[in-house]
Order: C-alpha cells, then structure tokens, then sequence
DNA sequence: GGGCGGACGGGATACCCATT
DNA sequence: AATGGGTATCCCGTCCGCCC
C-alpha cells in the first residue's frame, strides 16, 4: 500500500528541500520562536555595541536558523514548552492510561517526537497533529517535549494523524469509527479513506455504526481493544430491536459492569441483550430420538446451514447428500400437490 | 501416566467485491 | 453510498501421537 509520505520523516525517502524551495524562499518569518530574520549585512555588524538586548536578539536568530536549517533537512526535532501546544481539532483517541508510557519516558527519555504544526489561529502556538499520548505524558512529568514542526493543512494534519495511527495500530475499532466520523463533519470521504487507509465499504458500516449507536453507550463501554466491526454491527442490530424497557445505557453504567475491562464489558452487554434461544423452530442440535447426536443447524435470513460431524456419524453426511435430489423431487410433488388442491 | 509439539478446527477480523 | 457476503489470515483451544 503506497501512503503518502505527507510528514517528510520518513527513513527511506527524508524530505530535504532544496535550498530555492518556494516554501523556503517565502517564510521570511520564523514562526518556530515567533521573530523575524534580521538580515546581518556588514553595517549591523559594525555596531558592535549595540547591547545585550540586540546580543539576545541575534542569538535567537542564530538559533531560528539553526531550527530553519534543521527543518530544511528533514530532521528538525526541537524542544517544546508543552504551554504552548494545543491538541489536534481533530480528538481520535478516548482517554486512557498512560502508565506504561510515562514510565517509558521517565526512564529513558521521549524517544520518538512528536508531530506539530504552527497554530494556525494563534501565532507563537502549535496544534498536534500525532502523539497525543507522549504530550500528555510528557506534560505530566514537567518536561519540554521534543516535536518536529511542518506547515500542513488541516487536511494533511487529519491524513497525517490517521497514518500514525493505522501505523501504530493500536486504536481499537470503535476509536477509529469515531475519528472517521469526526472527520466526515469536516472532510470528504476520499479525505478520510486516504487519511485512515480504509475501504470504503468499511468506512461507510463505521459511520453507520457510531450513527446507530449513543455517544455515551460508546463512552461507558470505552475503547474495547480487540472488538471489531462486526462485533460492533452485532451490538448496533441488537440494541436497535432492544425494547424500551431495557436500559441499556443504565446497565453498562453499572458498578458490575464498570468493574470489568472494556473489551469484557461490551462482551457483557452483548450476552445481556442477545436473545435466550428460541424455544420456536428447529433445535440448535438435531438429534435422533434415542438422543444421537445427527447435525449442527444454524439458520439465518438467507440461508440454512446443516452441519454433520463425521466422526459421529461416519456416513450419515454422505447419506444425507445422495438423499438430497430425492427430497427435492418429494418436495417438489408435495408443492405440486398443494398446488393442485 | 505425564509432558511436549504439531495438526487441526472454530471463531473473529481484515480485506475485497458485487449488488442495490 | 450502503449493504451483504466471500475469502484469507490470524489466534487460540483441543486433540492426537510421540517420547520419556
């Protein structure tokens, strides 16, 4: 799968700008410490004592280029006062637990930075287009957080932040289905196909899904890492059919459900409303009178499935097969009959 | 008899395609 | 765009044969 290597960071292919790069040529103005370039022709120098004041000035500027250079080679990781970084517009992840990677940092550093772009309301901040997570752990311990800062779009930033995450592969379905969703408020879905790497026959049963289900069902039952679209599809049909009566809502947020993990609460909720079997209609398993175990049936709206263990019953599957034109043809003459009457 | 490893099957998910 | 369904793949539990 070819994805578009919209951050500039990756290994393979680092996005260095040449030097007459436009996007270069025309930022005059360095939104990384929020200064404009002096130029340093022969003149300035020649006030040497200009002051400490004009000194800091100049160091700032040093150090703005240093960044700017950095930045033009595709490898600027900078620190960040945490102050003035703002989350992406953009929420994908429900919150969770940190631990593991507080403990991460404090021992051996932010290893991996984070992505920002320059706020694009407010000068002087940033918005983060990845790495929620580290931010806020970061944060947590005090620390000035490493970021590498581009210029992007809001449509880069919500591609670049549903990459990370389909890298990372750590958001659970429904934290998917709903950045999905967020992201239909604002964008196409050819936005949201390329920014999350999904079909679109998948995107459209995710949007459906987080349609037919209540914002704050999802939020008791959490993330459930390991559910999926279909176990999601399963819980949207059977709440649909649920009757009034049962409150859903009210029975997730209960002390005995909260207890369980998420994954283990949605499993709960589903064994809560999935109907007792039927007392109507065919048995789960056929038997014979003398209680033989014959077949497994499932029945559904478009098809009956008939499933005979062989070891059981070494040769009643085979039977079964050469007996089934017979019994079209009985069937067939009853209908007929029936017909006829 | 107990422990181990490979084969196998079932369940669940991801991906994809056809139809409406 | 929505929906339904087929196939491939992965994971996990169970079974079975082999060895000690």
């Amino acid at each position: 799968m070819s994805r578009k290597d919209i951050l500039g960071v990756s290994a393979t292919v680092p996005a260095a700008p040449s030097p007459h790069d436009p996007q270069l040529a025309k930022s005059r103005t360095m939104p990384l410490l929020g200064v404009a370039r002096k130029d340093r022709d022969p003149a300035t120098k020649l006030t040497a004592n200009i002051g400490n004041a004009l000194r800091e000035q100049n160091d700032r500027v040093e150090r703005a280029e240093e960044i700017e250079r950095r930045l033009a080679e595709g490898q600027a990781v900078i620190d960040l006062d945490t102050n003035v970084i703002d989350p992406s517009f953009m929420q994908d992840r429900m919150p969770g637990d940190i631990d593991g990677l507080l403990a991460s940092i404090k021992e051996q550093g932010q290893q991996v930075p984070i992505l920002v772009r320059p706020h694009p309301q407010q000068s002087g901040r940033y918005e983060v287009a990845f790495g929620h997570r580290r931010l806020r752990a970061v944060t947590e311990l005090g620390l000035a957080v490493k970021a590498v800062v581009r210029d992007l779009t809001d449509e880069q930033l919500v591609v670049a932040q549903g990459q990370e995450n389909n890298e990372r592969q750590d958001l659970s379905f429904i934290e998917k289905a709903r950045f999905a969703a967020r992201l239909k408020e604002r964008f196409p879905r050819d936005v949201i196909i390329s920014s999350m790497s999904v079909d679109k026959g998948d995107l459209s049963k995710m949007l459906s899904i987080i349609e037919a289900l209540p914002a704050d069902l999802i939020d008791a039952i959490g993330p459930a890492p390991g559910i999926g679209l279909r176990s999601w599809q399963e819980l949207a049909d059977l709440i649909e059919k649920a009757s009034s009566a049962d409150n859903v809502l009210e029975r997730v947020l209960s002390s005995e459900f909260q207890a369980l993990q998420s994954a283990d609460r949605f499993k709960a909720l589903i064994a809560h409303l999935k109907p007792r079997r039927l007392e109507r209609g065919l048995p789960e398993v056929m038997a014979s009178p003398a209680g033989e175990r014959l077949a497994q049936v499932k029945q559904s709206k478009a098809k009956v499935e008939i499933m005979i263990d062989r070891k059981a019953t070494p040769d009643f599957a085979a039977f079964v097969l050469e007996q089934l034109p017979t019994l079209y043809e009985a069937h067939r003459a009853k209908q007929k009959q029936k017909k006829e009457a």
